[in-house]
DNA sequence: TACGATGCTGCAAGCGCTTGCAGAAGCGCT
DNA sequence: AGCGCTTCTGCAAGCGCTTGCAGCATCGTA
């Protein structure tokens, strides 16, 4: 491994010029710069990442805590976060918590001495938890609002609100719920805001599940869905909508005749061939962009700098294809 | 933050004697040893990890190299290889190449210096240049062989295999085959061994695609497959089953009576309701862990030791369910 | 020509930990 | 009691880099 001494010794200047034409250019002549480079370009130089941050107290790293792995909404996060991370010249760790309490303080603990900041993606631990660890490190929280951190959230809620309102609008009155997972914090969200818009008399919104959010769960609610009487389905994700579509289909229930049908979406927009799918779209790769580009500005702003501002991301809304009127029984 | 030093004064002994007490507890006497943690507990001690991997040359991170983090392949993997990484106390970084060869070289060599070893997912650079960077660090592979390195492999064509003998028995001699995403390494496998099963005269493989591997691509290729005149299906992966056994019920193809299906999976079985699907099942998250755990084996060893040897994991094959003889037509 | 200002460079200290070496203390034995 | 041996502890060097400080040219200006 070549050190900066091996480079000072080629290129005939002390070991602490070359530290500085690699780390400050301007600092250091034209002519010893150019020499400084070419001698690292031919032993092939490459700074001693631990010594650096022994000395400057900055590794280059970012930690990254998220819940899982399995879950497009995490896992689209992740990649926008990564892309980020690259871009400002960082490498991003991910550590996985499922959602515990105990790994995600663990994980906070054990890291912070090894990263410069942490972007947290659903964090489950308290607000003043949470604001101890930024006193050490910069904190950037995504979807969940702690007061006193820049956090990015999207804005899922309204979208499934709009599509809601549509349905409304189209004449429906009853309304399926399929649930995602039980306890998860966006599944709660969501349903809070079905029954926050459904405060007509006549409107009422009815919850299936909790269950897994994939296809064949999707597809066991079907019945059940269509004896409940209810002329439009929500769905967690398109995985469980393409199910209950698939299944009741198979029943000779027609979309968007029959039935209306829409998925709250992580990602994408999901597709029946010839019809497609109403849906809440989250720009989740944005997300993480936004998470770890204002980490990264924190890191590197003066002491003092105020912090990045939180955001909510809007969604899309895709309200074609999967919302009709209600049958006329 | 608590150092050595801080720990040494409260507890009465020399930073030399705190550091034994932490890493090498036989070292020093217990009565010492109980001091010096008492202290350590008390001041909060956390060693710092540069100063640590300054000196010893181990940072305890890991870099994960990935294509991607969007498949259910690679997602399995890295969560497997992230909890046997927690397991063996270090951390894991994962780097997204996008399957190209720049990104991961740069990946590579810029990590080189940061890491204590690499597990390669599908690595795209040539066998040379990774017995290269094998012999600076510890290098395992996953799902690809590479001559004198450790590497993690899969039995997926077996496991296809098994199914396309399944159906040959039933009596099948036309099976269509719904290709993954174009370039596609796994796919090209996939295809290769079909072919390869499908050597007597009567037996024929109709490849539909490439694909991506999602619902509404599978979908779409419904009418194609109904008029080639198969009577059996395999599919990249699931959701691409779905898809278009979703579209074929639609148009009141039933499965398995008129056409029996299967899905060269990636991870779980998935379901339809009432008929369980055919599928090759990948033990992702064993993959993961195995390289994992090779990895930091490897790196533990005496220098000299033999490196652990590679190994293919056997997939699991459903049969049940999707899989009935041809239709007589 | 002489002076201070400016631009570069080298020296040396130090980041916080690990570890070889040597001294001190404790042990069993004759 | 005295010896050699083991066990434990402290000293000090050093891991490879950054950075404050001082020294030395060099330059512009009076």
């Amino acid at each position: 491994m070549a050190g900066l001494e091996d480079v000072a010794r080629l290129a005939g200047v002390s070991a602490s010029t070359v530290s500085r034409a690699m780390t400050r250019p301007d600092m250091v002549s034209p002519r010893t710069l150019e020499r400084v480079r070419a001698a690292a370009e031919r032993v092939g130089f490459r700074a001693n990442p631990a010594a650096r941050a022994l000395t400057t107290g900055r590794t280059g790293f970012l930690a990254m805590l998220v819940p899982g792995l399995d879950n497009p909404f995490y896992a689209g996060t992740i990649a926008g976060a990564q892309a980020m991370a690259k871009e400002t010249g960082r490498w991003l760790i991910i550590a996985v918590t499922d959602g515990s309490a105990e790994r995600e303080a663990a994980a906070l603990s054990e890291l912070e001495g090894q990263v410069d900041g942490f972007v947290l993606l659903m964090p489950v631990g308290t607000a003043d938890e949470l604001k101890r660890v930024n006193e050490r490190r910069p904190v950037v929280v995504v979807n969940r609002k702690v007061g006193g951190l820049t956090s990015y959230t999207v804005d899922t809620p309204g979208g499934l609100g709009r599509i809601h309102d549509r349905l409304v609008e189209l004449g429906h009155t009853d309304v399926a719920y399929l649930a995602g997972p039980p306890g998860s914090w966006m599944d709660r969200r969501r349903r809070q805001t079905l029954a926050d818009h459904a405060t007509r008399p006549d409107l009422r919104i009815q919850v299936f599940g909790p269950m897994r959010p994939e296809f064949t769960e999707g597809a066991a609610a079907a019945d059940a869905v269509r004896a409940s009487g209810c002329t439009a389905a929500l769905a967690y994700n398109s995985a469980v909508l393409l199910g209950l579509v698939f299944e009741l289909s198979r029943r000779g229930v027609r979309v968007p005749e029959d039935i209306s049908v829409a998925a709250a979406d992580d990602m994408a927009f999901a597709d029946l061939p010839g019809t497609p799918l109403a849906a809440v779209r989250v720009p989740v790769a944005e997300l993480g962009e936004r998470a770890v580009s204002a980490l990264a500005a924190t890191i590197d702003a003066e002491p003092g700098t105020p912090r990045p501002a939180s955001r909510t991301l809007p969604t899309a809304v895709r309200l074609a294809g999967s919302l009709a009127p209600p049958p006329r029984s």
